[in-house]
DNA sequence: AACCAGGACGTGA
DNA sequence: TCACGTCATGGT
């Protein structure tokens, strides 16, 4: 188990190379991949977000694709930049139904609409800081991925992100049981491999690559070779 | 037509 | 704690 998860996170990675994560709107798409966004990937860049601007579009991200695809997402996201308000102040200033309207192509737009604005109070009340994991989960309508996805990404905090595809693909290998808890298959992955921001944001966004491609319908197929 | 998307919450065992 | 239903829309 030790050597796999670093030893799978090296096969991935010469598979489909750096992904970029997390994607943002007004960069210029450089990725590789064919299944994720269709722009936004900022590959081999880790000094990124570079503005609390960006932060707070990740932030905002981070809600939209809960149980979503990205492209669902995105189209959310763009909505809300075409209101311009990708901004706390003016996404809390938007009408109800407005709001929802933009949020409608993500899903869960009654659930979502109010996650939004629950996580924009949160992030305006930071006022620049970079929050705990504990109190981000405070927030109604953040839970263990979405609150490492925030770290991770926008924060840059050594917190590896576990999803949906994280416990599929390692389950269908064998090296977890299938009803391991977020919590101990996050601790997995972090007591096995180097505390390190750049790995942990690379090894979640090539997780999520594979998975795209091989563990989206049954019968899986393991072309790791382990 | 059923199933899945880069989950979280509320409820009742 | 844990299993289960619910939330919405879009793609395959």
């Amino acid at each position: 188990m030790n050597e796999s998860v670093h030893e799978i996170y090296e096969k991935l990675y010469d598979l489909y190379g750096p992904q970029g994560w997390w994607p943002l709107m007004d960069l210029e798409s450089e990725n590789l991949s064919k299944t994720g966004a269709t722009h936004g990937y900022h590959p081999l860049n880790y000094n990124l977000p570079e503005t609390q601007k960006q932060k707070y579009e990740i932030i905002l991200g981070t809600i939209l694709t809960q149980n979503t695809a990205w492209t669902s997402a995105e189209k959310a996201l763009l909505n809300l930049k075409n209101l311009d308000a990708i901004h706390p102040e003016k996404l809390l200033a938007l009408e109800d139904d407005v709001l929802k309207e933009a949020v409608r192509p993500a899903g869960f737009l009654n659930q979502k609409s109010v996650y939004l604005i629950n996580i924009t109070n949160f992030f305006m009340s930071l006022d620049g800081r970079t929050p705990s994991r504990k109190e981000i989960l405070k927030v109604k309508g953040v839970g263990n991925e979405t609150a490492d996805s925030v770290l991770l990404y926008a924060y840059n905090q050594p917190e590896f992100v576990v999803d949906a595809y994280t416990k599929r693909i390692f389950s269908h290998l064998g090296l977890v049981d299938e009803k391991t808890s977020y919590m101990a298959l996050k601790k997995i992955f972090e007591d096995n491999l180097p505390m390190n921001v750049p790995i942990y944001q690379e090894y979640h966004a090539l997780i999520v690559e594979h998975a795209k491609r091989y563990y989206r319908k049954k019968p899986y197929h393991n072309i790791l070779k382990l």
